[in-house]
DNA sequence: TCGCCTTTGAAGACA
DNA sequence: TGTCTTCAAAGGCGA
């Protein structure tokens, strides 16, 4: 598991993000993407005997000319904005190009060294969106447009918040001291290999992507009643995607039911407290975004399968692709514990019914079901671990 | 209507 | 300290 040790002894940082992985150089990557690429091509020839192709490039091409246009309206209105985002320099499916659609509001960062680190710069990062948009998700190639315009309404400085603090917050520029010389060391396993219980086609390996493809699955976490109604207000009056009603399943927001209109849920006319999700990981985030393109590309609906998949890109990804999702994820994390200082993700234990033990132990030979259990069933390379930072 | 599936990572619980 | 458990997202599917 991704582990950063920031030495400080702060849990936000302390021990997440930070890698080590074995001394692959960018060159070895490469090639092995290129093997990736080839093997894909080879899958896809066979996977498309026994599927339609013209379904697929049909429902892929009709999702992407559906959304053209709003993605070209946002490229135009923030197109100055897309300097500020980082850039992937792989050729691989995070060239910008891909998300020229999308908005890009970078927030002052406090971890880089250059970046402020004043209690204030931390309380920028707080800070809603103009349009509504998740202070963390700007930093992700999220679309605007999956989110519903609400005013800016946080509260000057979050430290006046009440509430009993998990952590100094107030000095959280000395979390995560990451440098580009730590996030260089992170990269992927390359052998990482699983047994899928779904078919898993080329989809499973990552592939070029010309175009985004926003679908209501990236949507949900900023659902409409969320970012407008009372129910997802913090007590702070702070807004926040991880607050969400206690019913279960998230609502789709406000552009997701344009899409597909229905009827507003009877449980909606009954006010009940919200639940405070946990704040998404560096995976989480990653399947937020890569979702939608899978189902394009691979015409699949199930989340199981298109997990899989997604798992076995995210171990295709480079260092430097992996380490954006670390470090939204961390901010996902610090924003999280600002907002909700007493929040703790024992308040969601026993939320979700739990599953039989046996099933687990069924499921997996130690028990252990996580990453560094399968890397080592699978006698990989060195997993994620964590990386020593400064 | 609810839980399962499936993935990785974070965090809490426990020995 | 190490191991295990639970939850986070997602949507189809079965009970």
């Amino acid at each position: 598991m991704p582990q950063l040790n920031t030495g400080g002894g702060d849990d936000l940082g302390a021990n997440d993000e930070m890698i080590s992985f074995k001394d692959e150089g960018e060159q070895d990557e490469k090639i092995q993407e290129n093997a990736f690429t080839e093997r894909d091509l080879a899958d896809l020839k066979s996977s498309l005997v026994n599927e339609s192709e013209i379904n697929q490039n049909t429902n892929a091409a009709v999702v992407r000319r559906g959304h053209q246009d709003e993605q070209r309206v946002y490229a135009e209105k923030h197109r100055e904005l897309l300097d500020d985002v980082p850039k992937h320099q792989d050729g691989g499916m995070y060239k910008t190009p891909a998300y020229s659609g999308y908005p890009f509001l970078m927030l002052p960062d406090p971890y880089l060294p250059n970046g402020p680190v004043s209690p204030t710069a931390n309380k920028v990062s707080v800070v809603q969106q103009p349009h509504g948009v998740h202070p963390l998700t700007s930093l992700l190639p999220y679309s605007n447009e999956h989110f519903s315009p609400s005013p800016p309404h946080l509260p000057a400085d979050m430290s006046q918040k009440t509430g009993v603090h998990r952590h100094q917050s107030q000095d959280l520029s000395t979390f995560y001291p990451l440098t580009p010389g730590g996030v260089s060391q992170i990269t992927p396993s390359m052998s990482w290999q699983s047994q899928s219980v779904y078919p898993l086609h080329s989809c499973g390996f990552r592939q070029s992507y010309t175009s985004s493809l926003p679908s209501s699955s990236s949507y949900s976490r900023f659902s409409h009643s969320l970012m407008l109604g009372s129910s997802g207000m913090h007590p702070t009056g702070i807004p926040h995607p991880a607050i969400v009603p206690p019913s279960g399943k998230q609502e789709h927001d406000q552009f997701d039911r344009n899409i597909k209109p229905h009827p507003e849920p009877k449980r909606d006319r009954e006010p009940k407290k919200p639940v405070i999700k946990k704040p998404l990981n560096a995976f989480m985030l990653y399947m937020k975004e890569m979702r939608a393109k899978v189902i394009a590309e691979c015409t699949l609906k199930e989340s199981a399968a298109i997990n899989q998949i997604l798992g076995r890109r995210w171990h295709a990804l480079t260092r430097e692709e992996q380490a954006k999702y670390y470090e939204l994820a961390r901010k996902e994390r610090q924003l999280h514990m600002q907002l909700y200082p007493s929040w703790s993700a024992r308040d969601n234990y026993g939320k979700k019914k739990r599953r039989k033990r046996e099933k687990q132990q069924d499921s997996t030979t130690g028990g252990k079901r996580n990453a560094f259990a399968t890397f080592k069933e699978d006698s990989a390379p060195a997993p994620i671990l964590p990386m020593e930072v400064l």
